[in-house]
DNA sequence: ATAATAATGATAAGCATTATCATAACTTTA
DNA sequence: TAAAGTTATGATAATGCTTATCATTATTAT
């Protein structure tokens, strides 16, 4: 992540936020920057294991409560599958992917088909149901576990 | 579900049991035939509540233990969204389909485009990915809850 | 400075799922 | 059939993830 999309993104939270009445803190900060600097598909854990890296006495509830406030703010998206942990990544400034999930090493492989999408939305049309969101997951093995 | 039908899943699982060395109890038996019976899509709850009108001392676990079991017998299929409670439904005798979610209501449509299938495939392929199962979900808003 | 408001962090509660285990039921063996 | 061995059941405990609670701290408004 750019300098300059962290800058966008740091705007649309505080934005977020005090359109809600709510407080840019250091806490926050450090968790927006962590997230969006580190890899993604991360759980809350482990970002709260990386944020506790600069900030020692940040609080796990804290780091979840936050996570899912920036997924209210549109800058990230819970990816939950089966009973796992959730696991999170960038929304904002991020085009809509689905993922390929290998079932041996848990690998998400980001994949895009506007074919698929369009059609999605004529089942839906198809059935006079308005879509908001959609799920696609495609389990199988990756290549490196063939 | 037929008579016929019910006779043919009675048979699978059996076949099932007996290949693991395991019996066909009546618990196993009430289990089977209240969800072969019972509309689609119900909890363990759910169809624990049912299987007790029939068999009063039944345990829940016994219920929950079987419908994992009839999961891997293929005759079952576990549908999981987010952090709700699983659903089944049956697997034996019945075309693959995706859903449609009501977020208002909860109700789920079946849909299938075999387009979207072959091209989920490709996507695979194109990324030397085997896959073995996938989802597809789309939440929206149903016809009657519009 | 004082009062009001919100955030944090520790911890408890909630909830679905799964494991444990004593007892019961069934099957095999003698 | 009786005894031994095996599996199933049902009650309940344990687990794991998520969310709620609440006393304390920090920030903002008056
Ligand atoms: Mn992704
Ligand atoms: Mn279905
Ligand atoms: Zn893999
Ligand atoms: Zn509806």
């Amino acid at each position: 992540m750019s300098t300059a999309e962290l800058k966008e993104a740091r705007e649309i939270f505080i934005e977020c936020l005090k359109s809600r009445g709510l407080r840019y803190t250091t806490q926050r900060e450090a968790i927006l920057e962590t997230f969006l600097s580190s890899v993604k598909h991360l759980t809350v854990e482990d970002l709260y294991n990386i944020v506790r890296q600069r900030h020692v006495d940040i609080g796990y509830a804290t780091v979840h409560r936050n996570m899912k406030f920036l997924v209210e703010c549109s800058i990230a998206d819970e990816i939950k599958i089966g009973n796992d942990k959730a696991r999170f990544e960038k929304h904002f400034g991020q085009d809509h992917h689905d993922h390929l999930i290998c079932l041996k090493c848990g690998v998400f492989i980001e994949v895009h088909d506007s074919t698929i999408e369009m059609l999605q939305n004529k089942l839906a049309a198809d059935n006079e149901f308005i879509p908001q969101r959609h799920k696609l997951e495609i389990y199988g093995i990756c290549r490196q576990c063939r």
